[in-house]
DNA sequence: TTGTCATGCATAC
DNA sequence: TATGCCTGACAAG
């Protein structure tokens, strides 16, 4: 489920197990051999998400990157024995990159990106990132980069939610719900947007993205926020259309929007 | 069992 | 705008 809070979830279990360890990496599928005899029997320094992407640093001062596109999808294996009998077998499907120590095994299928550069190319990638919800800066200015980048754009606010400059970490749920919430119509021109409409959106996205992230699922209805819903239930329009709105009853739209599908009510978000 | 679609994005045209 | 990535959830039969 790659969105921000997938991923900053992922970085975190890496840290939990890989922090300070020497770990072992290889591909039983071959692409990411050579990457991985750089990084392979190396300390892990540190390990950090921004937006979609996985950064972890490993002590010769080489940087994984991981991102997972729409398929790809993280596997872990916890306790020595389970370990050793998955090293054992030939792995199921397409396994582009494992990572191990004596206790876990995290396998990597089917990512967009997945490759090990240098400390300045990792901060090259990060740079070029918007803001992102879940890495805060303390003194405001995430939220000022976001406000400004919206607020001088003609683009619709619709559209600028899915740009990864300008807000790292939402994808299409998020955008979707993010605008239901604000009553927003997707289609409205950044720079039409008051600056206290695009705060509100912005702290929202950090409150949502938070509870994806503390409860692994995205949920965007507030009364729903700690009851493992079901997903026919999580949402407000995402994968709605035609069914009715749960605030007015109308029937949630459906368009395409530059290859991806947009959801809204167009009764509320005005 | 088979077919379709998807929470994303880079690349080619 | 189309395609590739090549997994997995879900629907249809």
């Amino acid at each position: 489920m790659p969105e921000g809070h997938a991923v900053h979830r992922t970085a975190e279990k890496f840290a939990a197990e890989f922090l300070a360890k020497t770990v072992f990496v290889d591909s039983p599928q071959g692409r990411f051999s050579t990457a991985a005899s750089i990084i392979s029997d190396q300390r892990v320094l540190a390990s950090r998400a921004v937006g979609k992407q996985l950064f972890v640093t490993f002590a010769n001062q080489q940087v994984l990157r991981v991102h997972l596109g729409i398929y790809g999808k993280w596997n872990w294996i916890k306790g020595s024995e389970s370990v050793s009998r998955s090293l054992s077998e030939v792995p199921k499907g397409q396994v582009r990159a494992r990572f191990f120590t004596d206790s876990a095994l995290a396998e990597l299928r089917g990512p967009t990106a997945c490759e090990v550069i240098s400390v300045e190319e990792a901060d090259e990638h990060i740079r070029n990132l918007g803001p992102d919800p879940l890495n805060p800066d303390p003194n405001g200015d995430e939220a000022d980069r976001f406000c400004r980048f919206v607020l001088s754009s003609r683009t619709p606010i619709g559209l600028l939610l899915m740009n990864q400059k300008v807000i790292a970490g939402v994808g299409n749920v998020y955008r979707a719900e993010l605008l239901f919430r604000a009553r927003i119509d997707p289609y409205t021109p950044g720079e039409k947007l008051t600056r206290k409409v695009v705060l509100a959106l912005w702290l929202d996205a950090v409150a949502l993205l938070r509870v994806g992230k503390k409860h692994g699922i995205m949920i965007t209805r507030d009364e729903l926020f700690d009851k493992n819903p079901a997903k026919s239930d999580r949402y407000f329009v995402y994968k709605r259309e035609q069914q009715p709105c749960r605030i007015c009853n109308r029937p949630v739209s459906l368009a395409i929007e530059s290859g991806r599908k947009l959801y809204w009510c167009p009764k509320c978000q005005k």
